[in-house]
RNA sequence: GGGGGUGUAGCUCAAUUGGUUAGAGCGCUGCCCUGUCACGGCAGAGGUUACGGGUUCGAGCCCCGCCACUCCCGCCA
């Protein structure tokens, strides 16, 4: 059984060669006497012709009983088709396999659900396509995705191997680190009462590869987040992991930049422009009010603090008076948004401790709004001018502290842009990809429940250098060297140039994050110890595989670029993972469950 | 943990808003058909309306519960 071409090779250049093809039954048209078969193989399909007048009615029934998805090969001879009939959909559609011989390999059984017609496979339940995943990739979308997958995971390995990176395997039975997101936790069978953790990232390792000079490391590596999911999260997922020795933060911008126009020109033949924009993570918050922005629209953010400081209207002068600042945006064209979509948007406001969400709607040459009558003409004319407002829009506003009121806005814009979108008022061009930076983010926030500092991205996230005296007095002022890659709202990664001195590190563990002595030595004493014999400056990024390549993909959803992903609640449909395991295996790992069982 | 959506034939969806025997297209089965490619024609089978309760003379539709999938919030250093 050997095949002499796949299904999408054969032209008319080679009429007459005697051919043997094998792979799935994808159609079959039968005319009673001719019988069509197209056969299909991942590389495309072509279609075959059993002829009565020269094949066996045992071949011909035979063929003409087979279900879709069936498995066969065939020998036959190619010839051009007759004139007339060629079929321009496919690009083999000048020629045609001419059957002699015939083998079923194997019988499919009436499928759950079509896999040969692409506009009802689409709309194929997920959960049902998730139970035959088999079945799901094998149509031609999926099938696409997982090449492309692969193309730019290789992409990706050859570029870092041309810039001098090792790729450096690391644990995936590592030691538990509960900062951060909460771990999947593996029982020792050896060490009774003890476990591993499945790696968040590689974060620690990679670091450490540093300090054992290999000055350039990357990895595609699996990672694991015991959270709860998202279209765009899973419990398993994969990183694009990169640490280099000797590098400053422009360093490490050029280089992505250039993995990504590689990936982009190797996946869509896309020349990407580089450098990327840079904006500040002020910046982002003040125009976008969010710190992965979506730049291909505007509807940007407004500030009208000082037009509003002396109002009459003390919703907004009292927020400013509270050291908080008023903006707003234009959702221009959406004055003929409806109460539900009004209100769907206060709900945003009031999930950010806003008391309610005030709004304009121009309509009919005039300002409809509870609150416009309490503007003076002035405040009206500023508002006129720094939002642009004509006829037909909506104008919504925050009047906060700063960092909720951007936040407000910045929900509300891109809420705003999904319903012009469905509205057909606003079109974004697919080909379109704006990548920027985002920078200069607060090395620590203030987490006000547990009253006390925590660091916005890691801990081992080196500060600004001008900016470390200000560690101890002013810590919200601190920036850290953190940055983080996004195109088209979605942040792709993260990263930052390291601190990779102990005593820095030991300050920053203590004295900022207060946690105790020893509980650093525990956790992290290893670390601080190999800082102790030579680490050189360092800096790193992880860039979100998965998500990299849904976008490369045009879809939405990470599920649909991973062979065999989860559902929302961490369950595998085909496998039925997870599930209970025996009671000796329980024992053996020194486990008692308590929960009741649930089967 | 919270909120929204979905669940009706193998698949995709209807069912005049509580009213007779739950329909259609595709698929499937049988028959016919020698140039189709969404082949065509005729006939047929196929339903615990996710599941469990309740209200009602009567429930796919209303109420309560529950399960699954999905989207979002929280969460994701």
């Amino acid at each position: 059984m050997k095949r002499t071409h796949h299904c999408n090779e054969l032209r008319p250049e080679h009429a007459g060669h005697t051919v043997t093809l094998a792979g799935w039954v994808h159609s079959r048209r039968d005319l009673g006497g001719v019988l069509f078969i197209d056969i299909r193989d991942r590389e495309g399909r072509i279609q075959t012709v059993f002829d009565p007048s020269d094949l066996s009615p045992e071949i011909c029934n035979s063929a003409a009983s087979l279900h879709s998805e069936s498995v066969i090969e065939v020998v036959g001879r190619v010839r051009q088709r007759p004139q007339g009939t060629e079929n321009p959909k496919i690009a083999t559609g000048q020629v045609e396999v001419l059957v002699q011989g015939f083998t079923v390999l194997n019988h499919a059984d009436v499928l759950p659900f079509p896999v040969d017609d692409p506009e009802v496979a689409n709309k194929v339940n997920e959960e049902l396509r998730l139970k035959h995943r088999y079945l799901d990739l094998r149509r031609p979308e999926m099938a696409r995705n997982l090449r492309l997958r692969s193309k730019v995971a290789t992409a990706t390995r050859v570029f870092l191997d041309e810039q001098g990176f090792l790729e450096v395997e690391t644990p995936t039975l590592f030691k538990s680190t509960p900062e951060g997101a909460r771990e999947f936790l593996v029982p020792s069978r050896v060490h009774p009462g003890q476990f591993y953790a499945l790696p968040q990232s590689p974060q620690q390792f990679k670091q450490i590869l540093m300090v054992a000079g290999v000055e350039r490391y990357f990895q595609l590596a699996r990672c694991y987040r015991d959270e709860d999911l998202r279209a765009d999260r899973q419990p398993e997922f994969t990183q694009v992991d990169i640490e280099m020795s000797f590098i400053e933060r422009e360093d490490l911008y050029s280089l992505i930049e250039g993995l990504l126009k590689r990936v982009w020109k190797t996946a869509l033949g896309i020349d990407l422009p580089t450098p990327f924009k840079r904006i500040s993570f002020e910046e982002a918050l003040n125009r976008y009010g969010i710190d992965k922005p979506d730049s291909r629209f505007g509807m940007e953010l407004v500030d009208l603090t000082e037009s509003f400081r002396a109002s009459s209207f003390k919703v907004f002068s009292g927020a400013i008076q509270n050291g908080g600042v008023v903006k707003a945006i234009n959702a221009k064209g959406l004055a003929c948004a409806t109460q539900g979509q009004i209100e769907t948007m206060t709900e945003y406001a009031k999930s950010f401790g806003a008391k309610g969400l005030a709004f304009i709607k121009v309509e009919g040459g005039e300002w409809k709004s509870p609150i416009v009558k309490f503007f003076s003409d002035a405040e009206k004319a500023a508002l006129k001018s720094r939002l642009a407002i004509e006829e037909g829009d909506l104008i919504l506003f925050a009047a906060d502290q700063w960092l909720n009121a951007c936040e407000i806005l910045g929900k509300i814009r891109l809420y705003c842009a999904d319903v012009l979108k469905a509205q057909g008022k606003l079109t974004l061009d697919p080909q379109r990809f704006d990548f920027m930076w985002v920078i200069e983010f607060p090395l620590l926030s203030f987490d006000k429940e547990m009253n006390r500092w925590y660091s916005s991205h890691h801990p081992f996230t080196a500060p600004v250098a001008e900016d470390i005296p200000l560690l101890k007095s002013d810590p919200k002022k601190v920036r850290g060297q953190h940055y983080d890659v996004v195109v088209n709202g979605v942040e792709l990664g993260g990263g930052s140039i390291r601190i990779h001195q102990p005593a820095v590190q030991k300050t920053i563990f203590e004295e900022i994050l207060q946690i105790p002595a020893e509980e650093t030595q525990l956790r992290f004493g290893y670390m601080l110890e190999a800082f102790r014999y030579g680490a050189p400056p360092h800096g790193g990024i992880a860039l979100g595989f998965d998500r990299m390549i849904a976008i490369l993909c045009g879809t939405t959803s990470i599920r649909d670029v991973i062979a065999f992903p989860k559902t929302a609640k961490g369950a595998c449909l085909m496998t039925d993972s997870p599930s209970a395991v025996s009671a000796k295996q329980l024992r053996d790992l020194h486990i008692e469950v308590k929960a009741a069982r649930k089967d």
